[in-house]
DNA sequence: TTGACATTTGGCAAAATAGCAATATATTGT
DNA sequence: ACAATATATTGCTATTTTGCCAAATGTCAA
């Protein structure tokens, strides 16, 4: 369970800011892809760029992007990077945008 | 209250799509301050355009974008137009990256 | 029919995008 | 030291998107 919001969060222009780059980064399919991937816990780039069907190069900017805005969290073990998702409320928005009825 | 989210919340090409078009939608620090302003209830377009001091044919356009995907919807009084939000979830998103550390 | 409020359209310049290839870096094993 | 593996970064491209305004259009009430 998740405490529920109070009307007017966000205040300060940087705060206004801040979530417009967050959305801009969860504004992609693949990246969109990523993320939900990612709700069942870690993988590395190997298995995400599967996932996506992309070079892994691109799959690597795409990452970097989440990173950026604080989604994702990467963690070197050996030669492979495993990101993990920082923000498990993410998920509640995933939730809530796909009970939207258009 | 509001029930927490599973993992692997989407799993279709089209939720994959819609999910993004709605993530752009508030990838936007116009779109994001009309969101926020709607949260304690109906604005009109007039009320909209004075917060974001843009001309009122662009704040119009933010307005469409927004109503597209499905976050806020108008009615019609008189020669005004009131918007309200239609996901009132979206709030629980801005708190939550509100809360993002960085 | 005039005025107030809002939407739509057209156009523009600037910026962002997504993608790959090539190169660079980091780590491990030999 | 070297090779192999995994990932990141950079440079570049073409294309798309963006955000904005001005002008034209639509809608409603007086």
């Amino acid at each position: 369970m998740v405490k529920k919001c109070s009307a007017q969060v966000l205040q300060t222009d940087s705060e206004f800011r801040r979530a417009a780059d967050v959305f801009k980064a969860l504004g992609n399919v693949s990246r969109v892809r990523i993320v939900n991937a990612l709700a069942d816990g870690e993988h590395n780039v190997a298995e995400l760029t599967a996932l996506v069907k992309l070079d892994m190069s691109t799959v690597s900017n795409h990452l970097a992007v989440l990173r950026n805005v604080g989604i994702v969290s990467d963690e070197r073990r050996g030669t492979q990077v495993f990101y993990t998702l920082r923000q498990p409320c993410l998920m509640n928005m995933f939730c809530c945008l796909n009970d939207f009825d258009q």
